[in-house]
DNA sequence: TAGATTGTTAATCGATTAACAATC
DNA sequence: TAGATTGTTAATCGATTAACAATC
């Protein structure tokens, strides 16, 4: 109802400031200024309090933030429901060491199922989750609201994986993949590719750039 | 010397446009056009076109770029040196699973080394490399040319790990831990989080957004 | 009160897109 | 030649930064 088009930009920062606000939090911090902010995070002083004031509004000249509104503010841009929740496609390598994060991470994320296409995998346990048969993934999406996918498959499997996923009503993809999925623009879909961060890395280390020059 | 700074939001386009282009010369394509790769790719057009040029401007009108020209001038940006020289610390759950993807990865990636301050893991062997005690890095570094370091270990010893592979002349740094890494501009970091990726996910997923309205 | 900090308006910067001339 | 595709110039759009008024 209420909700604004927050810019794409703003939105890669909104983690940031909420890392280190409950790093704060945990200090028992209780006010907070957008230059310490800026500062910390080594972006621009008016660059933090236009994303803070968009997104909260709720700072008092001279005094800065109560750090727990802040916080709040910006959790309460996540979800609408409760719990966002996730599922893991995949169950090799990366998906074994996601899963096995999942028990850090904060507790307004949970993940609900593991599923692969490997018989040696299936009904073995991650964590405390049984892996199931990828067959049973539409039955378990259509039964539970699965709102994030990460596919961690192998990459030639990776866009069929995808359109299930799709047709099964989840709205965005963590794609830790090689393959670049084709997907409806009103999906969110993340990469993660480690080749490509590789390859920007050391492009960027190699354009150090002198100037432009001629052809 | 004759480099041009090629533009951020560029940069990160160049790994989507080879790892396509790859893919086409493995089926023997042999000429393609920017309208193709956009397309595909789901960029615009005339975008694609501006991006290859700037990088490559080898393309002919009417007939399109030479595939395995056009790759080969992508390539060229990646490094001046033949090999991009990486090395993993932390070989947890993560570490391990990326190190097992450097089999597969490009050949211009080479996995050299894998750190860790446990005793139970230092010796034993990840692919066929062995892992060395951390307190060994400084020494490492110092006789390896070593580009990029891929920083996988707790959180709350990231910055020192961090520490160390930048005195010790790492110029980029894929961070996969939650921490944020203070460094000098300089340093080419880039973060790897998976509960910042899914926070920003679930934010775009809530704000599909009705436009600004009143506070 | 004076200083610190907020929020906002205007200016700048950079990226994308539109229009179009050049050409194989 | 006509059509397809490139590269470039100008226009638009969006994000960042600078300047400043408001205020606890």
């Amino acid at each position: 109802m209420c909700s604004k088009k927050i810019p794409k930009h703003v939105i890669e920062r909104i983690p940031l400031y909420l890392n280190y606000l409950e790093k704060l939090d945990e200090k028992n911090v209780i006010m907070i200024s957008s230059k310490t902010i800026s500062d910390n995070l080594g972006l621009g002083e008016v660059q933090v309090r236009k994303d803070l004031n968009l997104v909260s509004g709720n700072g008092k000249p001279k005094i800065g933030y109560v750090l727990k509104d802040l916080k709040y503010d910006l959790e309460q841009l996540i979800r609408s429901e409760q719990y966002t929740n996730i599922i893991i496609i995949g169950a090799g390598n990366i998906g074994e060491a996601l899963a096995k994060n999942f028990q850090y991470e904060k507790p307004q994320f949970r993940l609900l199922g593991i599923f692969d296409n490997d018989s040696q995998k299936i009904n073995s346990s991650i964590i405390n989750i049984k892996v199931k048969d990828i067959s049973t993934l539409p039955y378990f999406c259509a039964h539970n609201r699965i709102d994030i996918a990460i596919i961690c498959v192998p990459g030639n499997n990776a866009q069929a994986v995808c359109d299930i996923v799709v047709e099964n009503n989840i709205k965005g993809i963590l794609n830790f993949t090689n393959t670049y999925l084709n997907v409806n623009k009103n999906i969110n879909v993340r990469n993660v590719d480690i080749t490509s961060l590789l390859t920007m890395i050391a492009i960027e280390i190699n354009n150090k750039g002198e100037n432009i020059n001629g052809k």
